[in-house]
This record gives C-alpha cells, sequence and structure tokens, in this order.
RNA sequence: GGGCGAUUAGCUCAGCUGGCUAGAGCGUUCGGAUCACACCCGAAAGGUCAGGGGUUCAAGUCCCUUAUCGCCCACCA
C-alpha cells in the first residue's frame, strides 16, 4: 500500500486507517510490566442517557493530548475508558419515552421490566459514545472499558458500602425530598422547573398565649400592653395544620419579647412555641413572624435540625399522604383529612375567615416561585421520608487536608476554593433513590421482637440459622427510637453473651452483606428479612471510579502499578459532586489520595451563552464536526479554546440537509424544527435524542470555527508533500544530519525557533495551558517555518552545495513538528509519518530526535529541547523587518506583483550592514527585489520612496514614482512620530521615571527617543 | 443571598509575576492563479482594553466601586 500523500487532504480518507493501525497494533493498551514510570488518566464516565456534545469533546480531547504526550514521553500510560450509568437522568429519559410512546409509567411495566428497557437504551447509547470517541481519536484503553453498573464496579460498591457501614459511617435518617404526587415518586433537583406562579399571601392571626399548661390568657408584658396575637403571612396555609412553632428574630424589639411563650395554632388547637431563630428569620420582610413546618418546608426543616437536642427542640408533623392528600395522622386534622392540598387549602382559608383569624383584606396577591416536576407537570412538595446517609465528617476531613496540603492540585488553582468550601461544610451525603435504576442498596431489615435471652418469633428464628451459616460478610445493626443500639459486630463476636441477645423489645435489625450471595439472601428473605428497594446516587459508584476501574478491592496488577492515577479532567460543575468524593473514597478506601492533579476544561457554551448540555438539547454532536472539517481540526480547534477562563462560546448553524444552507440555531430548545429559509424544507433539529423522520430530516450541526483546524491540517499537508518532494530528490547526507559549523542564519534560527517551541510547549503543558501548546506550534509551524524557512530554503534546495544539509534540515524539522503536534492532531500527523518514513528513514537531530525513527508516530519519543541561538534569533527577525518594509513599499506603490524592484539599504552600522549583504539573497527573493547596494549612511537616492525597518534602517526603493502616495505616506509617517516623540519627551522628563524606572528602560526610551528624531529630520 | 468568572479590533479569543507602538484567527479592504498550499500568498485598515475612583515614575495587568452578562450553590415565609 503507498503512504503517498494525495493532492489534496481528506480527512475521511486518513483518519479511520490511522485508528485502525493503532487499535490492530495494540497501541492503546499497556501492559503494567511494561517498564516506564506510570501515567494514568480516568475518564470522567459519560452519561449513557444520550450521545456525546463538543463539551465532551473538548475534555476527551485534552485527555487524550496529555495520554499521548506521556505516552510518547515513554510513560506507561493507560487511559481507561467508561460510561456512568446516571440513575435519575436515564431512568428519567426511558420512562418518559415510555410515556410518550406507550403511555405507560414505570408501574405499569414494573420493576424487571423497566430495568431492561433502560439497558437495552445503554446499550444504544453506550455504543454511540464509545465510537464518537474513537472518531475523535482517543486513545482509550478499550479492553479496560467500564461502566459503573458493570460486575467490576458493582463488588467496588458493595465493598464500600459494607466498609462504610461496618464503620458506623452510614446511617438511617429523614430528608425532604421533592415529591412528585401524581407520579408517587421523588424526583432530582434537576428535574424542578420553577415558574413565577400568581398566589396569595395569606395573614393569618395566631394568638399569644402564655406557657403552655397555663392556659390562654392573652399576654399582659409588664405594663405595656404587647399584641395579643402574631400576624404570619404564607404562601402555603393549608400547611399551618402541621405547624409545630412560629418563629421571630431574637433582635426583632416587635417580637422578642414573646419568645418561649406559645400561640394557639387556629383551627386545631394545639399550642406551640414561639422560638428565636435569626437565620429563617429576616425582619424586614412581612410581619417578622413566621410559621414553622419542618415537614412541609426545607427550610423549616432546617429550623427543626437546628434546635434538635436544644432545649427549644421542636416537633415535626407529616401532614401527606404519598398522593398528596392531607391524612388523618392528627386528630385536630379530621375535618381536613382525604382532601387534596389544594382542597384543603380551599377550605382551610373559608374555616380561617369564618373563625376570624383573618378577614378578606388579609388575603393579598403575590407572585411566587413554584416548583414544578418535569415529568409530570404538576407542582412538587417537599416531603419527608427515611433516606440512608453517609456521614461526612470523617472522611471530609482528610480530603481537606489533601488539598490543602497540596497534595492535590486544581489547575487553574481557584477552582480549588470550591472544593474546600463545599468540603468544609461536611453536610452528610443522602445515598439513596426511590429509583430502580441503579446500585441497589445491599441491606436487609427486619423488624421484631427481641425476649431477653432469646430471639423471640420466627423470622428472628430464622435470622439465627443464617448466622450460623455466614462468615465475615454481614454486619447487622439494630436500631430503636433513631437511637443506633450498637449491635453490630462481626459473626464471632455476635453470640452469647453479647448484649444483642439481652434486649428486650420491639427492634429493627438491619443486615448489610458484604458480596452478592443467592443463598444468603434466600434465608434472609425466609427469615422475613426485606431488602431496601431504593438503589444508591449514581455519584456514589462514580466516586470510586479510580480504583473501581482499576480492580480494587481486588489487588490488581493494574491498581498496583496505576493507582494513584495523574491526572483528572473535568468541568468544574462537578467538583463538589464528583471529584471531591472521588478523594474521599479513595483515601477511605485505597489509603491514598485518587491522583495528583486535577485540571478543569472550559465549559462550552452556545452561541447563546448557555451551556452544552444532554439534557438541556442545546449540544452540538462532534461526528458532525468531524464529517464536515475533520477530526484533528476539531481537536485543535478545541484545544486552543482551553484557556484558563471559564467558558468557550460555540455558535453554531444548522445545515439544511437538502441544499446545504446554513441555517441560524433558535434560542429555545422547544422550538422542534426549523425551515430552511432557501429550500423551504421542515427540518429536525437536533436536540440531545431526536430523529428525523421522512416528512423532517433531522438537520445536522457545523460551526465555521472550526475552519481553523481545517485551515492549519490542510496547511499542514501541503507543507509536508512540498518538503517530501524536495526529499526524494535529493540524496540524504549521512550520518544523519551532521549539523556543523556550516549552518546558514535562516538555518541556526529555524533550530532555535524549534527548540524553543519545546520547551514553551513543554512548559505550556506543565501548567495545562493546552493553548498555548498548541499556539506555540501553531506559529512555529506557520509563521516561522511555512512563511520563512520553507521559502528561504527554495534557493538553498536549487544549490548543489547547500541541498543536502537543507534537506536534511527540514526533515528533521518536519519530523520534529509531526512529534510536536500529533498528541493534538494524531491522524493526519501519523498519516505523514508513514511517508516521511518512507522517503527519508533516516534522519534526526543528534540528541533530540531519535533516529532511526519508530514506526508509528503515536510511539515516538517526544522531541528533546535543544539550544537556542539569541543571536540568530535576534538577527533574522531584523531581516524580516527589511522583507517587511521593502513589501509594504511594493504595495503602497503599486509596484508591479512579479517585478523586481530596485532596493538599496543603509543599515545603522558595519555589523548590520554585513549581516544584511549576507543574507540578500533571501531579501531579494522573498521582498520581490534587486538589492543595488548595502551601506551605511547611504544618502536618498534620487527618484526613490523611502522606509524604515527596525526603527533605524533606511530602505530605498527606486524607481516608484508616485509623489502623492508618497506625500501621503510621509504625511502619515511624521504623524506617527510627533506623537511618539511627545510621549518618550514626556516620559523621561519625568524625574520620577528617571529616578526609579530600571536603568535599563530608561537608556532605551532615550534611544527610541534619538532614533525617531533622526527619522523625522529625514523627512523634513 | 453566597461563591466563581467574564466585559480587550465587526466576531471568537490571547495578553504570565505592572514596563513604554496591546496581539492572533476569522471577517473587511487592496494586490496576486508564483512550479507545496486560493482551506493559499503579500499588504493594509480597524482598539481612549465596560464606566468611575485609587495605588505607582509607570495600569489592559494591582486595589475599591458601579453596570451588564454567564455559571455553580442556597433560595426567601
Amino acid at each position: 500500500m503507498s503512504t503517498e500523500l494525495s493532492k489534496t487532504y481528506d480527512p475521511s480518507s486518513v483518519e479511520p486507517l490511522a485508528y485502525q493501525t493503532w487499535l490492530d497494533e495494540k497501541c492503546f493498551t499497556p501492559d503494567p510490566a511494561n517498564p516506564g514510570p506510570p501515567y494514568c488518566i480516568v475518564i470522567p464516565p459519560p452519561n449513557v442517557t444520550g450521545a456525546l456534545h463538543l463539551g465532551h469533546a473538548i475534555n476527551n480531547t485534552l485527555q487524550d493530548i496529555l495520554t499521548r504526550v506521556h505516552r510518547m514521553r515513554g510513560f506507561n500510560t493507560l487511559w481507561v475508558p467508561g460510561l456512568d450509568h446516571a440513575g435519575i437522568a436515564t431512568q428519567a429519559v426511558v420512562e418518559k419515552q415510555l410515556k410518550e410512546k406507550e403511555n405507560k409509567t414505570r408501574h405499569d411495566v414494573g420493576r424487571e421490566a423497566l430495568v431492561d428497557r433502560i439497558w437495552t437504551w445503554k446499550q444504544q447509547y453506550g455504543d454511540r459514545i464509545l465510537s464518537q470517541l474513537q472518531r475523535l481519536g482517543a486513545s482509550c484503553d478499550w479492553s479496560r472499558t467500564r461502566f459503573t453498573l458493570d460486575d467490576m464496579c458493582a463488588k467496588a460498591v458493595r465493598e464500600t458500602f459494607f466498609k462504610l457501614f461496618k464503620d458506623g459511617l452510614i446511617y438511617r435518617g429523614k430528608r425532604l425530598v421533592n415529591w412528585d404526587t401524581h407520579l408517587h415518586t421523588s424526583i432530582s433537583d434537576d428535574e424542578l422547573y420553577t415558574e413565577p406562579t400568581k398566589t396569595n399571601l395569606w395573614h393569618i392571626k395566631y394568638p399569644i398565649v402564655e406557657e403552655s399548661g397555663t392556659g390562654f390568657q392573652p399576654v399582659q408584658h409588664g405594663l405595656q400592653t404587647h399584641a395579643t396575637e402574631m400576624t404570619i403571612a404564607t404562601t402555603r396555609p393549608e400547611t399551618m395544620l402541621a405547624d409545630t412553632a412560629v418563629a421571630v428574630h431574637p433582635d426583632d424589639p416587635r417580637w422578642n419579647w414573646a419568645i418561649g411563650k406559645s400561640v394557639r395554632l387556629p383551627l386545631t388547637n394545639r399550642l406551640i412555641p414561639i422560638i428565636a431563630d435569626p437565620i429563617l428569620v429576616d425582619m424586614t420582610f412581612g410581619s417578622g413572624a413566621v410559621k414553622v413546618t419542618p415537614a412541609h418546608d426545607p427550610n423549616d426543616y432546617a429550623v427543626y435540625q437546628r434546635h434538635l437536642g436544644t432545649p427549644t427542640e421542636i416537633a415535626i408533623l407529616n401532614l401527606m399522604t404519598h398522593d398528596g392528600r392531607v391524612n388523618d395522622a392528627h386528630p385536630s386534622w379530621s375535618s381536613y383529612s382525604g382532601l387534596t392540598f389544594a382542597a384543603a387549602r380551599k377550605k382551610i382559608v373559608e374555616d380561617l375567615l369564618a373563625q376570624g383569624f383573618m378577614t378578606e383584606a388579609d388575603i393579598k396577591p403575590h407572585e411566587a416561585n413554584v416548583s414544578f416536576s418535569d415529568r409530570s407537570k404538576t407542582a412538587i412538595q417537599p416531603y419527608l421520608s427515611d433516606q440512608w446517609f453517609v456521614k461526612m465528617a470523617p472522611l471530609a476531613e482528610p480530603a481537606l487536608e489533601a488539598v490543602r496540603t497540596n497534595k492535590i492540585k486544581f489547575h487553574p488553582e481557584r477552582h480549588a476554593q470550591q472544593y474546600l468550601s463545599w468540603l468544609g461544610e461536611k453536610r452528610d451525603w443522602p445515598i439513596s433513590r426511590q429509583l430502580w435504576w441503579g446500585h441497589r442498596i445491599p441491606v436487609w431489615t427486619v423488624r421484631t421482637h427481641l425476649k431477653k435471652g432469646y430471639i423471640s418469633n420466627e423470622s428472628a428464628a430464622g435470622l439465627a440459622s443464617v448466622l450460623q451459616k455466614s462468615s465475615e460478610s454481614f454486619v447487622i445493626l439494630a436500631t430503636e427510637n433513631g437511637i443506633r443500639f450498637d449491635v453490630a459486630l462481626y459473626r464471632e463476636d455476635f453470640l452469647p453473651p453479647h448484649p444483642f441477645f439481652d434486649y428486650d423489645g420491639e427492634l429493627t435489625i438491619q443486615i448489610c452483606i458484604r458480596e452478592s450471595n443467592e443463598e444468603l439472601e434466600a434465608e434472609l428473605a425466609k427469615a422475613g428479612f426485606i431488602q431496601d428497594p431504593d438503589v444508591l446516587d449514581t455519584w456514589f459508584s462514580s466516586a470510586l471510579w479510580p480504583h473501581s476501574t482499576l480492580g480494587w478491592p481486588e489487588k490488581t496488577p493494574d491498581l498496583a502499578k496505576w493507582y494513584p492515577t495523574s491526572v483528572l479532567l473535568t468541568g468544574r460543575d462537578i467538583i463538589t459532586l464528583w471529584v471531591a468524593r472521588m478523594v474521599m473514597t479513595g483515601i477511605y478506601n485505597m489509603g491514598d489520595i485518587p491522583f495528583t492533579d486535577v485540571a478543569i476544561n472550559p465549559t462550552i457554551l452556545d452561541e447563546y451563552g448557555k451551556r452544552m448540555s444532554k439534557t438541556a438539547g442545546n449540544g452540538v454532536d462532534p461526528v458532525d464536526i468531524i464529517d464536515t472539517h475533520g477530526a484533528d481540526a476539531l481537536r485543535l480547534t478545541l484545544t486552543t479554546m482551553a484557556t484558563e477562563t471559564q467558558d468557550a462560546r460555540m455558535p453554531v448553524k444548522i445545515i439544511c440537509p437538502k441544499c446545504q444552507t446554513l441555517i441560524t440555531n433558535p434560542e429555545s430548545n422547544k422550538i422542534p424544527t426549523v425551515t430552511c429559509p432557501k429550500c423551504k424544507t421542515v427540518i429536525t433539529r437536533p436536540l440531545g435524542t431526536t430523529t428525523g423522520t421522512p416528512e423532517a430530516p433531522l438537520g445536522r450541526m457545523t460551526s465555521d470555527k472550526f475552519d481553523f483546524g481545517r485551515n492549519f491540517c490542510t496547511k499542514l499537508w501541503n507543507a509536508s508533500r512540498f518538503i517530501l518532494s524536495n526529499l526524494e530528490t535529493t540524496p540524504p547526507q549521512s550520518p544523519p544530519t551532521a549539523l556543523g559549523g556550516s549552518l546558514s542564519l535562516p538555518d541556526q534560527w529555524i533550530l532555535s525557533r524549534f527548540n524553543r517551541t519545546i520547551a514553551e510547549a513543554n512548559e505550556a503543558l506543565a501548567n495545562f495551558r493546552f493553548d498555548q501548546y498548541a499556539r506555540a506550534c501553531y506559529t512555529f509551524f506557520w509563521d516561522d517555518l511555512c512563511d520563512w524557512y520553507i521559502e528561504a530554503s527554495k534557493p538553498a534546495m536549487k544549490d548543489p552545495a547547500r541541498a543536502p544539509q537543507t534537506a536534511s534540515i527540514l526533515a528533521a524539522l518536519l519530523d520534529g513538528t509531526l512529534r510536536l503536534l500529533h498528541p493534538i492532531i494524531p491522524f493526519i500527523t501519523e498519516t505523514i509519518w508513514w511517508r516521511l518514513n518512507e522517503v527519508r528513514p533516516t534522519r534526526g537531530l543528534p540528541g533530540q530526535l531519535d533516529c532511526p525513527p519508530s514506526k508509528r508516530l503515536i510511539n515516538a519519543p517526544w522531541p528533546a529541547a535543544g539550544p537556542t541561538s539569541e543571536s540568530a534569533e535576534h538577527v533574522f527577525p531584523k531581516l524580516q523587518a527589511i522583507v517587511g518594509t521593502i513589501r509594504n513599499l511594493r504595495n503602497d506603490y503599486k509596484a508591479d506583483p512579479k517585478k523586481p524592484v530596485t532596493v538599496s539599504i543603509s543599515p545603522p552600522g558595519d555589523e548590520a550592514a554585513r549581516a544584511t549583504s549576507d543574507n540578500r539573497q533571501l531579501i531579494e527573493l522573498l521582498a520581490i527585489c534587486t538589492i543595488t547596494t548595502i551601506q551605511p549612511n547611504l544618502p536618498q537616492p534620487a527618484n526613490s520612496a523611502r522606509g524604515t525597518a527596525n526603527g533605524n534602517c533606511d530602505i530605498y526603493v527606486e524607481g516608484l514614482i508616485d509623489p502623492d502616495a508618497e506625500k501621503q505616506r510621509n504625511q502619515k509617517r511624521k504623524e506617527e512620530l510627533t506623537s511618539e516623540i511627545a510621549s518618550l519627551k514626556a516620559r523621561l522628563s519625568n524625574e520620577g521615571y528617571v529616578a526609579k524606572a530600571p536603568v535599563k528602560l530608561v537608556e532605551q526610551s532615550k534611544a527610541r527617543l534619538a532614533e525617531a528624531e533622526a527619522e523625522l529630520a529625514k523627512l523634513g
């Protein structure tokens, strides 16, 4: 097969071949036994909710860059790919689809069937995601692909849960969840939307009474007569039935005298205390008195928790049934029980009015933000429920320490703040979810009665037999009255005379089983134990990702080699949810941090400034871009966008599938189709998981931002073709590139620039400044190599004496450029490399680029930075400026583009004159001119146009006679110089400047002033 | 309300620890089918660095403040 490069660059013919070659040769699959220091990245596992968008593309491109760079640097490099089951989100999309297509709820199909359907979905989108990553060029080790629900991860999840349970870090507690009273399910915050809703603010009078038990006497306070009732304002009057306190601000003179007294709750006759709570109550809002309904309002629940265990502890009453009606838990609610909350509100308002606790004037229109369920579109209710929690304090402390002591570093650093402040709160982590898609909580529970000395009833007797069978595979926890009854121990201790067996009374017994064990579970079921129906928060499994993917809890060679991993690359939105938790579980399970660096990549926004997201449906499929621009172009463009700022905006257009017209993408994602303005085709918008129909084909997206990358790749392709064609016709110098003292100025300059670029790339990569890395390579290749060195090499290549060495340098530079760029644009560089290997198998730079080169670029060593030449980098730009000045004059005077002009040059001194003379040919070629004289202090020839390069080198172009143009030029130049002189003079006459600024700067200013004045004098 | 960030050329963005003529790509204008490349080459125009204060010999860069926008978190009885 020929590796010859086609005349035009076509990514679609290059990319699949290169990728397949890497796969075939197992370039991505490392062996832990191989030499080389470990380098490992674990992918932030994409959710299987849908396909990847450009946000994922940038994240994965950057990971691939680090992976490829380190592979080239000789590290034993592993990039672990994988997927996240994304509990709530995935179940939600499948349930939504079920509803739309079959009008069924999950209860209609049942747990097992729903989970099967979700697996089907996972298969479809999981495969899609992996193929997207491959199109992108990700050099992941696909043989190690993980999924957060696979057996390996499940084992890690079970082990971690068991460990936490055993250590007493998992407990059962109450929590307010968002309850969908229509679907009878709790839903996540993500599935809520709030809408300003017109409602009322009801002002209800609560009579104040002396402390409970002393009768309902209106309050007299000292000599002053205080109010005998409190007016509280509420948007939800129906919840008053479950009020358990009224809160006021302790500093509020209107009410603080009443703290410790009570109110008689209207309609129920219950006495509830007046308490002080400076956090809940805003003195400036409303009446300054707030009703507290802990079971039905998140803020009020927080009040309940704050006062728990203090003298002002308050009660908590749940008013609601699971379908959103008033329950019958309290006798005083009897006239309302069974009513929906809406109906109860109506009746309560009527009753309050009738009984004089409120007048019509106390009902005022109000607009409030009401939360609705995205799925059922009904108002959600806060609902008190039992949940599992992880205690954070013991886990958080070492995780905080790891970042405080710089064992883990964030890039950019500022993101550590978010991590530290969130973890610092140490709020317990609710880990149970009322879902079916996820890791089932491995706890079996029974409520039973124990009698002293023996387990009394049948189910508990069954327990005894279960216990006999099991080894160290379970932990028992027995609780009563919300207090942990400490009997949690291993089996060998779990025998009489353990205090457990002396307990007499009702007990809730929880058994956590370490590993999946069907036999044991069957025994438990027989003994009346029921497995918890809930599943774990999806973050519970992803928190283990860096060690679970490497095989933990088994002691695998992978784990030994690659844990801790090296860098975690992710978006800033999950620093708390994910990064912090990985650090905690990593330290807890492994005794060591999961990674040493956390690099945060920018968030990709759409053209309207909204975050690209799967659920929002404004994501752009990277494959769309790969099809229009190529994967390398996509990668390069994204890499240059990876700056330290946090956002990157991405304007996109929809391509009309019929006429290819580019259509502006509408902002609202509620618009499902667009119409092509040209051919009037109706197009389905590519929103998340939408697919086209025959009537409305799916549009695809593109963006001209990626022209940047495509143009660069084309340029690289063409320049390579040029260099290769030169190499084909020039005999190789042996040994490869003996770069002796015969180097010309351009040779020295370009090699120096090359070495500087390597150093810049290294530094940028060390700082995770991917944009700087890409730009350093871009500038070197295009501006220096193509625009100057290749042009300068053209005459050299025609000179038989100089051609072999020039060719060797070109070969080395192409080789080095390909190595430097490979991590960013792997496909095209690999393809060119193959051809270069054929055309010039021996090449290199001693000590920098190895020779013979490796067969595949992906395995080629990263270039070592060589010496730079200060003098070459000082002198060559002066020649560039001379060329620039001549070109400028040619343009300004409209010289015939093909005809050389006659030029004389007056450099500022003998040394400059020599350097100019030495490179006369180069200047003549690049500026299309013939140089007649190079001499300091040259008077201006007659009929010549004048320009200045480097501030002090006069250049005269003869034969360009255009008095008007000259006048205009001179005038403009005079103005520039005059203003520059004025500002320099002002600066130099500033005593503070001359006294305090560095001497070097002052000298420079003086020199520049002299130059400018001299030039102005010449202009007359 | 708390936190983070942004505001620099028409657009999208660089500009590190303050240093003297603020850069790039695209777009625009002018010129160019030259034997690597028109997805190209050469040249040019275009910016009181969001507004206002302050520190300093010197501010796009540091500090304060105002405005607008974005994201994350907490969300107002």
